[in-house]
RNA sequence: GGUCCCAUCGUCUAGUGGCCUAGGACGCCGGCCUCUCACGCCGGAAACACGGGUUCGAGUCCCGUUGGGAUCACCA
């Protein structure tokens, strides 16, 4: 069988969004799948859009989402010696020629059209006229003017368009740089390219490329059109719709292989299965089961996917992606055994690197700031001849464990005659400063003999001021 | 407006003519577990856009209607 070669081209113009990083995973996903070559290539023909911070942007975000590529990056502006050579051949063998209708005259005439109702298209005015190279002289594709061109396409099926439909399109602009629905055939030709998996969007473009690959003599690749990924209005997904940037859910929290199992889950399916590993997803995507109809992205789904990530990773696998997180709290160089023990308390109860960024603070703290409410509600008096049992019960303790903690607890419990509930909660006040956190026993263990003591019994000082204040 | 595409719970989807009194997931509601919050577990409400065909039988095939989306550049 064919090697499977596929392409991810984005243009330059922006950072990397949700819908391009989708397309890129699809190739990338079916290449690996295959075992194919996965090639990557910047469309940078616009010279005046594209800049160097969005190729830098565009390579962070594609190495965040560990999608790396066997070829390239190719860089269309370098190649535009390959493509003025292809633009001769066309215009030889008759599939092209120049034009020099002035761009007014066209806008005019396309609104004219579009005014009642028709199609815009060129009128064909310099198709016969033999023009050769001159001044601001554009060249056109010598488009059948009668037939039908179809296009066979993996996921929607034989789509066919008739070529009165399509009009003479511009291969190279007045200034001699050749045009997109031109420099993608090439590429795609000279690269070997054989498997084209790209947004919807380009459908309609679609009709005039198979027409310059037959004009060029070459062989069509599989075209498989995926479909949309909408916003909530249903609308095509744009920055109003929130974060379009790959990197912003870097930034929000997400693990990288949480967003690309939901990138891809969105769109296709293996039976009823969510939750895909990187290697799972590798293992089992194919283009059967890539669905027709577009896709509302749904934040709160990628949130909860994140979530079943954060419980699947081991602990010390999340510590790279935890540290950036924990740094901008001014918390660097943990210890990295404190910090497993950390993340083992956190992971079920947090649905992002933030939320556990966030929850792992008190394990830090010097000296613990209680809530307002939390000290009001169970920073009692009537708490303190417990707390200094539990005190005295946890100094003598040998073995600093679950179950030593759990001997210590229930000797306090049973000398004041109080139901664990009792104590727990001012214990975690005294221990994180509020009412919410992982289980006490888990904290105490982690945190270490140590700070647990010092904390308690700040606690009990910070009570005692209260009565006498 | 022309052309093209799409149509199952609010959302992502399973479903490829009988296995569907339509399954799973997110979200939502209720309960259990429990030292708080989570996790987990159990249960619930919630969909085949509409109308015609084809067929013994249609969510599944065909046509139409409606609705949505994409695209119509010397942008990619």
């Amino acid at each position: 069988m064919e090697e499977i070669i596929t392409r991810f081209p984005p243009s330059p113009t922006g950072y990397l969004h949700v819908g391009g990083a989708r397309t890129a995973l699809f190739n990338w996903l079916y290449a690996r799948h295959k075992k194919g070559k996965f090639i990557l290539r910047i469309e940078d023909t616009d010279v005046k859009r594209s800049t160097q911070a969005s190729v830098d942007a565009i390579f962070e975000a594609l190495e965040w989402l560990g999608i790396d590529w066997d070829e390239g990056p190719y860089f269309q502006s370098q190649r535009f010696d390959l493509y003025r050579e292809y633009i001769g051949k066309l215009l030889e063998n008759g599939h092209a020629y120049y034009c020099d209708c002035p761009p007014e005259r066209l806008e005019r005439m396309r609104k004219a059209a579009m005014d009642v109702g028709g199609k815009p298209k060129y009128d064909g005015t310099c198709r016969e006229k033999g023009l050769g190279p001159g001044e601001g002289r554009v060249v056109r594709f010598k488009s059948p003017l009668t037939g039908t061109t179809v296009m066979p396409d993996v996921i929607k099926g034989n789509i066919v368009f008739q070529n009165a439909e399509l009009d003479d399109f511009v291969v190279a602009r007045s200034d001699g740089t050749p045009t997109y629905n031109f420099v993608v055939v090439v590429d795609d030709v000279t690269m070997g390219i054989n498997t084209v998996i790209r947004g919807d969007d380009h459908v309609n473009n679609t009709p005039r490329q198979i027409l310059l690959y037959k004009a060029l003599g070459a062989d069509l690749p599989a075209f498989g059109h995926v479909p949309m990924v909408l916003g909530n209005d249903r609308t095509r997904l744009s920055k109003r719709h929130g974060a379009m940037s790959v990197t912003a859910y870097r930034d929000m929290g997400f693990l990288p292989d949480a967003f690309i199992n939901y990138m891809v889950r969105l769109g296709w399916s293996h039976g009823d299965q969510e939750f895909f590993t990187r290697s799972e997803l590798i293992e089992k995507f194919d283009i059967d089961h890539i669905g027709k109809s577009a896709g509302v992205f749904d934040p709160e789904k990628l949130t909860a996917l994140n979530a079943d990530h954060i419980k699947a990773t081991p602990p010390e696998s999340l510590i790279p992606h935890l540290k950036p997180f924990l740094a901008e709290r001014s918390i660097v160089d943990p210890d990295p055994e404190f910090l497993k023990g950390i993340i083992r308390t956190l992971n079920t109860r947090s649905k992002t690197l933030i939320d556990m960024a966030d929850g792992a603070l008190f394990y830090f703290k010097d000296s613990i700031e209680y809530d307002e409410k939390a000290d009001k509600k169970f920073l009692k008096p009537a708490v303190l001849p417990p707390l200094e049992t539990l005190l005295s019960e946890l100094e003598k303790l040998k073995t600093w464990d679950e179950t030593g903690l759990e001997t210590a607890f229930k000797a306090t419990m049973e000398a004041h005659d109080l139901k664990l509930g009792k104590i727990a909660q001012p214990v975690r006040v005294a221990l994180t400063g509020g009412t919410v956190s992982p289980g006490i026993f888990e904290i105490i263990e982690v945190l270490g003999k140590d700070k647990s003591l010092d904390r308690l019994s700040r606690v009990i000082g910070h009570i005692q001021g209260k009565s006498e204040g």
